[in-house]
DNA sequence: GATGAATGAGGTTTCATTCAT
DNA sequence: AATGAATGAAACCTCATTCAT
């Protein structure tokens, strides 16, 4: 932030366009999909012409994995922090979960956007946009996966598994359950309880002593 | 089976072009998602002329919804056979797990194609495949909970949530888990234990009495 | 003699699904035009197989021409019978009008369809049917010139033009004046005077001795 | 024509270019009729590539359309001026039929895709291009019509029928009087005397007293 | 003889990308 | 630097016609 201050007037001003074609990108990419959506669309509702928007990105594809590289990043950025600040391996789950939790309820579009990505078929991209996204979110697990072990050492938690497993069981079901709740809220509304994913992990995991 | 042995000897062969396009339909959508497949593609590959192609499914639309929701019949059939055999609940799981990485082994391109369509953005179809594809979903995730509820009741398991969250966290860590070990087999090999899944589960789950 | 015996009767019955196909052909094309009716159509709404149909006929555009021929041949020989029958000229005249009007009521689809061919462009045809179409009218044209032609020897009509053009002339008001009437009944209905067509001509044509 | 000369060159260049793209168009419809002229052959005769005549029209019944409610426009220009100049009845009437056939010479095939369209079977668009055609057809032919009630009204014409009959008459009697001498002009030349179809009609119509 | 499944050329239209201004 | 007109490959789909049964 302070950097983009101190950059030329010019760069200040072409961050701030690439910005404006970026958001309106995942606007449009998130309500229709990849395939459904034209550069001259992106273009005219950004209020670029064309040819400005291929000065920025060398194509559709390109475009395309700036975006979703982009949002990662900040979904990544804001989880990061969100299991760095509290001491306490319970308090960095309860946090990460509340984290996500937050950025579903905000970002559900681009969420879709990403797990089409990264779990389903691409499109077919030859660079591997999603094998690099899979890769990531595989990294990322590894962090989870050191608060469980930590926890393990801990013995905040039991050892039921290995905490790679661990870490992706609790992902998954933090997913599952917030699609879930955010697909059908009539019917399977947020529960009252907020740590409700939790406890399904919890109940089994947390040593007995606790 | 025996039935597809009494039809007239046309019909039967009507049948057997039918599922040889949509078994080449499959394989390129499975690899290249739908947009990045052309009918004219899928034709030649299939060997048969594009007008042919065009007598059996109207549009390329209605070559997809067919061969996805065809898929998922047979995907389902299979799944709820495996719950319905084994008496005990604990049995119906282990033999649910079992089936679902059967098949998630032998069909993970297709596994892709449906996790696209259900969890991520869709191909903005009108009809609403999507929309289908996750009801049918979240309808089968109820037979899964109604294993849990009975469970619970015959106080096999820990009412440690409510029946239909254990049934979705069950399922995704089963989806999430499959995925990761036919993803990356080489760092996260299939376990020995074949029973790792459940037991992330039935840890906290299974009455200690047990 | 056998053979003699069943040849007509399949010649019959062959003529008669001849009849059937151009009927409902007829119908189609008059409806919708050449080019929005397929051969697949004509069959099926026919009850025949197309192939049956292209025994019939060696493609499209052989049966579009057996059709508008065949109608022709119908339409000219009820004119001709109209302008036969009667001595006197005017008679002629009226009994031509007469039959001219009835069959436009009956046939308007084809009217249609006909002066589309005669007199518009056409579907390009190579082999000119438009050309032999408008030959044959202005052949037609020339007994109805014959008549005024007597009709002035016999001092019936005045001579105010060559009886050619006198014959284009009545027939053109008489189909003209025709289509306004079918195509706008409600603001231009048919005049109560049946010969209100004829009196145009007859007022200034009639000698005056008359 | 001045305005023309006003407009920013850019603008200029557009209109040019769809001019050509009109004319180009107009030629091969009048040859060979819409369904057999295709969207490539106008763009490749024309020398454009597809997708700028698709810049210029949104499909190809808008640039049909276009093209024929255009070519009205002037031929009726050019006819209601025919109309207005001269004084005297009989001089307008005089006047429409030379304009007429000039018109009809210079653009023959023009007129025979108007006549297909007004009079014949249409190429069965639901936006009833033809409809609109007709009634601008039977809106002109009013004009026309109210010359001969005030010529009748001033008594230089008999009241032999209803004007607007008198309306259609004329202008059928034209019509297929042009029509006769070029389709056949070696058989039905143009006759010497300009006013031959003007006094198919004078002749009769004319007070005694002129 | 009758059938209708199979064919594939050819139609309309879209849209990513380039490049002269 | 920014523009947007022009391009044309390639997509989906239809339908006249053939030919094996």
């Amino acid at each position: 932030m302070m950097e983009a201050q101190k950059l030329p007037r010019r760069e200040r001003e072409k961050l701030r366009q690439r910005q404006e074609m970026l958001a309106t990108a995942l606007d449009l990419f998130s309500q229709k999909g990849y395939h459904s959506v034209s550069m001259h669309e992106i273009a005219s509702k950004a209020e670029f012409a064309i040819g400005t928007l291929y000065k920025f990105f060398q194509n559709k594809e390109d475009l395309y994995r700036a975006l979703v590289l982009e949002q990662c990043d900040r979904f990544e950025e804001a989880l990061v922090q969100a299991i760095e600040q509290p001491e306490d391996e319970v308090e960095k789950l309860r946090n990460y979960v509340r984290t996500k939790t937050e950025r579903f309820r905000r970002h559900l579009p681009f969420v879709r956007l990403f797990l089409a990505e990264s779990r389903g078929v691409s499109f077919n991209f030859k660079a591997g946009l999603n094998e690099e996204l899979r890769k990531r979110y595989y990294d990322f697990l590894g962090k989870i996966a050191s608060i469980f072990d930590r926890g393990i050492k801990k013995q905040r938690f039991k050892k039921i598994a290995d905490p790679y497993y661990l870490a992706v069981a609790l992902d998954s079901v933090i997913d599952a359950s917030l699609l879930l709740w955010l697909d059908t809220p009539e019917r399977h509304p947020y529960p009252e309880d907020p740590d409700t994913i939790l406890n399904i992990f919890f109940k089994g995991l947390i040593d007995p002593r606790d």
